[in-house]
DNA sequence: GTACGTGCAAACGTTTTGCAGCGGG
DNA sequence: CCCGCTGCAAAACGTTTGCACGTAC
């Protein structure tokens, strides 16, 4: 957890985003903690529990412009929900489907042997892979 | 395109699904033109110019039995919005970001080299890769 | 005939938007 | 001081649901 309060603001600036109260706070809740797969609800309970006074549009706001300063990568996995990654290092996750819960493999556990080249006038900006997961006990066809 | 009419109510039958109007007529769209990534909405636009009567609510219906039956396959790239494939085969996907398109990538083009096993007390469902590109000239983080 | 499928409209949860006011640089 | 950020409430979006009617078998 190499994390200070100070990197934030250094972080923020960096990305070109100015350094207010909210995303400070928030910023210490979501990089603060390790890697996380947060999602805006999860968010938005975490920072009413640490009475960080944020409205809901400003918590949307917030992990889009993270996403989008490359702070954060979103993962989607179900449909009608969002997830956001605090682990930006090349790496894959389980999905538990019964448990809605992401679950990090790092790179060097897994590893894909000939990447087909991207359509012509294309670039690849990211490829992800998830290993949908459920208790050996359940249905099949969860989601 | 190994498809007729007649197989599409064996099909239904074998899935355990009566054989209703709109199921046959939904499933002549779906199955009678090749392999397809479809959502609700251009299914719903498909009937609509093919005028078959249907409700929105009939649409998603069928597409979720569909689904569960295994005729058809859900796949999750975008935050709020579900694509159903009719490529049953193992096989991976290219998302084009900029226009909300699937692609399909053949099994033989992409294998996986050292898949880690399940975590304790589960089972893997599924593995999905989606390859997400964008046109050269786009701007990074488009989603 | 009966169980299952369908249509409609209203509800749902997540995300986005419009706009007035606040606060960072 | 000014532009960008925030809060609020309301709307938008894709999807799901409840219930009365219709249809497959």
């Amino acid at each position: 957890m190499n994390y200070t309060p100070q990197k934030l603001r250094e972080k923020l600036h960096d990305a070109g985003l100015s350094a207010t109260n909210q995303r400070l706070a928030l910023g210490e809740l979501i990089f603060g903690r390790g890697n996380r797969h947060l999602s805006a609800e999860q968010l938005r309970k975490e920072a009413a529990a640490a009475h960080i006074p944020v409205s809901l549009a400003t918590i949307y706001n917030t992990l889009r412009q993270f996403s989008g300063a490359g702070l954060l990568r979103e993962v989607v996995v179900e449909p009608g929900r969002s997830y956001f990654d605090t682990n930006l290092s090349e790496h894959h996750h389980f999905f538990h489907e019964d448990e809605g819960r992401l679950e990090d493999i790092s790179a060097d556990r897994l590893s894909i042997n000939n990447l087909p080249p991207a359509p012509n006038g294309t670039d690849i900006r990211r490829v992800d892979v998830i290993i949908r997961v459920a208790r050996e006990d359940a249905q099949r066809d969860v989601i």
